[in-house]
DNA sequence: GAACCAATGTAATAATATAACAAGTCAAGA
DNA sequence: TCTTGACTTGTTATATTATTACATTGGTTC
């Protein structure tokens, strides 16, 4: 079990809006959000954010800017990470890391490379999202 | 071979400037040394960017916000996109296409998630770096 | 308490990216 | 040739994301 009890104020307060959001945050949707609870800088999200991200609480996916709780139960054991990003709903599921790591291993073993961590996101259209752009264009 | 006469001036421009380029460069660092030559808004660069990444010519590192002219030979015909960075000296290596998609095809077909473009970048110290380090750290 | 370290608050600014609109270019067809 | 339309361009302004710098607070250790 993670300690979240160690956590500040601060970095409660980010990680819970991380948590109860339906998708992705931005690290100032993350400030408008926690603006009545007394947060009033963006340094004050950024250095939460910094901290969560090095206990691997929650991730940065990079091609949005934004941020994610972690819905993996070990997630902070996790070397592997990845998500998979619906560009019409930008909703974002997580990868299981098995879908991965393998063929990475020969090749960072071959070229001397040395890995400390991953961020592997795939672009695309999700199931649901798919299927109401058939509905639409049926009739 | 692609058909790189058929680009236009600014879009040659910030292609010659990221291939001769030692590693990625910011959209902004194109601009200034692309001032010279005539370029002098930041959204000539992002169109110029934009459209190049369309064709495939060039990536985006998401992580760095920075972008890299493709090296691979056919890399305008490639699905699946990789780099390895060094966090030391900020290098950057492509990933040959064979060490990422297998498994993803797997979840993909599962899940019903429809795979358009990825990016996938993988964090650690390259061999040099690394060499380096053990040199500083024996004496 | 004094000294210290980590976290905090605040203001200012840097770096990255886009919106809005006017104007130029060029090929296809009347 | 003219005109229409799609596309590219140039320019200004602005939005979004992230960091620097510095003063302050709060607990821990000696």
């Amino acid at each position: 079990m993670v300690e979240t009890h160690k956590l500040t104020k601060n970095q409660k307060l980010v990680v819970e809006a991380l948590k109860s959001a339906e998708g992705p945050l931005s690290a100032y949707a993350i400030l408008e959000e926690l603006r009545p609870h007394g947060v009033k800088a963006p340094l004050q999200v950024y250095r939460a954010l910094d901290k969560l991200m090095e206990l691997k609480l929650i991730h940065k996916v990079e091609s949005m800017s934004a941020y994610v709780a972690c819905v993996q139960p070990d997630c902070h054991t996790h070397k592997t990470v990845g998500f998979a990003i619906c560009s019409s709903c930008n909703g974002v599921q997580e990868l299981p890391e098995n879908v991965v790591s393998l063929h990475l291993d020969n090749w960072a073993q071959e070229t001397g490379f040395v890995r400390s961590g991953i961020a592997l996101e795939v672009r695309g259209t999700c199931k649901t999202c798919r299927e109401n752009e058939a509905a639409e264009a049926c009739c």
